[in-house]
DNA sequence: ATGACGATTTACT
DNA sequence: GTAAATCGTCATA
């Protein structure tokens, strides 16, 4: 078994598109303030690309207190809150003030699995369910956070230094999980960009959303 | 100050 | 398949 490795600021530092399909079968670790490791193998993400892409949040050069992680250092974290409910998590990428980022849809749980069930069902207020399924722990931008514990308070962290989130690799891709595009999911108000194959999934791994 | 809306999930018909 | 939940953010005024 090859030795873990934690991702360094030039991992990060190129293009959505390519970090997008570079992180696929990498290792998401999140180490929680009691010191529980939990990790996950990213089976799914998307890109944004920026100033052009009318479905970032940076679409025309748009820098509001929100999207100001997009402009700072490739492999800061950007979590925002939407839906009144729920949390999404993103990497950024790219060079320091070009607003691109990565968004993580879909982990399959390696480590703390149970933690994983127990927070993901304890962000419910509703009637707690008898048990959630595996595949339903990771498979999802929101769900993906309430897993892993992610809320704002892990919005801006630098990834290559924090001791609480980072990736680590090798990458592990087994023969069988070939990398498929497919267009993005919740961006319906984005006009030609809704199209754009900037989804990257695991194709075949129950861990990706819908 | 106001209002429209969202990179979603869950429950229900 | 459809709809409710739920509130921070941002554009407009």
């Amino acid at each position: 078994m090859r030795r873990a490795r934690r991702w360094k600021r030039e991992d990060y530092a190129r293009p959505s598109v390519e970090l997008a399909k570079a992180l696929l079968g990498t290792t998401l670790v999140r180490v929680l303030d009691d010191g529980t490791r939990l990790a996950g193998r990213i089976v799914e993400t998307e890109a944004y690309l920026g100033v052009e892409d009318r479905a970032a949040h940076s679409y025309g050069g748009r820098r509001t207190p929100r999207n100001e992680p997009m402009y700072g250092k490739p492999g800061t974290s950007y979590i925002y809150f939407t839906y009144g409910m729920h949390h999404c998590f993103n990497i950024v990428c790219g060079e320091v003030d070009e607003p691109v980022a990565v968004l993580l849809r879909g982990i399959e749980p390696t480590e703390g699995i149970e933690v994983m069930r127990r927070l993901r069902r304890g962000a419910s207020k509703k009637r707690q369910t008898a048990q959630i399924a595996d595949r339903l722990i990771g498979s999802g931008p929101a769900r993906l956070c309430q897993a892993l514990r992610l809320s704002r308070n892990e919005n801006m962290i630098d990834m290559t230094r924090s001791k609480h989130l980072f990736v680590e690799g090798p990458h592990e891709v087994r023969p069988a999980e070939r990398i498929v595009a497919t267009p993005r999911i919740g961006i319906g108000y984005a006009g030609e960009w809704v199209r754009k194959p900037l989804r990257f999934l695991l194709e075949g791994n129950p861990h990706v959303s819908r």
